[in-house]
DNA sequence: TCAATTGCGTTATGCTATAACGTGTGCGAT
DNA sequence: ATCGCACACGTTATAGCATAACGCAATTGA
């Protein structure tokens, strides 16, 4: 799936999210745009759909939030599990990715017969510098 | 943590989790216990609260909702990762665990130097029945 | 007995997400 | 050219998930 060009309300919450140090919930992103024009949740949630599906973004499911996609690439890849470590402490995510642990799980899945849509693998915890 | 006998609320919300087919929301667990004389919704989420601390229930965050804990033990290896397939098809939920993922998501975790308090796993996708 | 803890019930509120409606714009087929 | 379609957009209303804050009752252990 080649990204197209995004639309102004796309660029926006992109922009929100690209220059965000953490995660953001779309009621957060909401607030963040309001100078620009954002009135109602839903101009969030349909440029978010829209980015989740060209791979730019991530959604956090257990933080109910939204991060952008912080792979170097062109996107192209997007076959592939996607891991993050989230720090209660200082809000943190950091993405990655593991070739090992997706065979790993994919062969368990497909013991199952079971046919793979979306994985969600989410690390809450503390951070070296958060650390208790 | 030893499992300490359970609350009238813990049982109720436990054994409609229990007998139910598939996850439920904190809200529809509500309203099957309504007859059983629940009226607001803490009074849900403070018996799964606890029923989690126990290990007895898990949360589907990609869902919000939670389903009983199958495992047959006695709830004492609370230690390990707990994954799940769901199925969009037909809601089932299927619990499973591997301790390879877990070592190889603890190295990689282990690295980036972060301490971890709780692993989220959850696959999307169909059944075998299910799939298109 | 007193203080601390735990569970419980209730009301109110806040956060997250989508339904349903209508408008405007670009673009290809007839 | 214009009709029909797909798509993005804007708005209002509503649905669904979760917790704050208050007070009461029972238990326990110093």
């Amino acid at each position: 799936m080649a990204t197209p060009q995004l639309t102004k309300n796309q660029s926006l919450v992109m922009g929100a999210l690209a220059h965000s140090e953490g995660p953001m919930s779309a009621y957060t992103i909401l607030d963040k745009l309001r100078d620009q024009g954002f009135r109602a949740p839903l101009q969030v949630y349909r440029a978010l759909d829209k980015l989740l599906e060209y791979g730019l973004v991530h959604r956090l499911e257990s933080l109910n939030a939204f991060v952008a996609c912080t792979c170097p690439h062109d996107h192209e890849h997007d076959r592939g599990v996607t891991a993050f470590t989230i720090c209660e402490g200082c809000g943190q995510v950091t993405e990655f990715h593991d070739e090992a642990i997706e065979e790993r799980l994919s062969a368990l899945v497909r013991a199952q017969n079971f046919k793979t849509e979306k994985t969600t693998i989410e690390i809450r915890g503390h951070c070296g510098s958060c650390a208790a």
